[in-house]
DNA sequence: TCCTTTTACATGCAATTGCATTTATATACA
DNA sequence: TGTATATAAATGCAATTGCATGTAAAAGGA
């Protein structure tokens, strides 16, 4: 099977399948659909936005130390200049604190306060509920591990596990 | 297996798994940067924004007869005014034409000019590279059905294939 | 038919994002 | 050391998006 794809070298850019290209469209649609409702849910239970949950996550992981924002930036795959916004209103609203950084003398640290972190908390069974509506209630834990495999692969976290 | 995660009803809200969460998260991601790449890809071109290429194929698909809004709507899961004003900019730059609606004096028709369908059919090669990196080129043929179908079941899309 | 409600689409305004540039400090290297 | 280059973060401005509301035409019901 597929002797006909390979048939040029994959070196060059050859044309996808109708199955990765419906693939592709699938994963838009899903992920598109999915954050909607997180937003929404979110939002109905006078929550911010899913990336504050995202910020307040990471940066209650690394825990004391705080973080660079360009550190949160790789992490969150978010562009300096929005981060850098972002960081700006949740300073604002108190779940976050800027720190000037010892190190480096351009940096900062970043981190969560308790504020924050009470914040996070709450918000969790809300974003949760979504995540399980939206994949753990529609198919089995056998078909999720498949899923997050792939996706795992597709992701290039192949090596890492 | 599985056994303590269902021991409630599964009507009430469980907790997500583990492997529940991390799907989602890795959905989430892939779904992130797939689209970062293809809009890089599009824009480094000196193409439109992927959402253009989106509502230029949907009209292609219906042909002449063209589309209404609110269909367009459902298909691309836009908000009503996003895409009244996409259209807006798709109209003035020429790729898509507004006529009256004959059965509903409320609506309208849209449908794709030959300036667009050119554009559509000159973006895909651009676009459909960016697909194949990102899957194609990454996980076997297997391995995108299998894909495909989680990702279905996901979409509600069992019953219709 | 008249009136109420719903549906289709547009639009003013605020919030967010993208883009280019700026500022300041660190690093590299002649 | 001195100078050029690279990196960290902020910011002005334009484009896009979100939100509420507006307008006009169905649709439904008394």
């Amino acid at each position: 099977m597929q002797l006909h794809e390979d048939a040029k070298p994959d070196l060059m850019k050859a044309t996808p399948s109708k199955t990765v290209v419906r693939s592709w469209a699938r994963l838009m649609k899903l992920q598109q659909s999915a954050l909607a409702k997180a937003e929404d849910a979110l939002k109905a239970a006078g929550f911010p936005p899913l990336s504050w949950y995202d910020v307040l996550l990471e940066l209650e992981r690394v825990g004391e130390a705080g973080m660079r924002p360009f550190e949160l930036e790789a992490q969150m795959l978010l562009a300096q200049h929005n981060l850098s916004r972002l960081i700006d209103r949740m300073e604002t609203a108190g779940y976050v604190e800027r720190r000037e950084c010892q190190d480096d003398g351009r940096g900062q640290m970043v981190m969560i306060t308790s504020v924050g972190r009470n914040l996070r908390r709450r918000m969790w069974p809300v974003y949760a509920d979504v995540i399980q509506r939206v994949i753990g209630s529609r198919i089995s834990e056998r078909q999720v591990k498949t899923l997050n495999e792939v996706l795992g692969v597709l992701l290039d976290l192949a090596a890492v596990k």
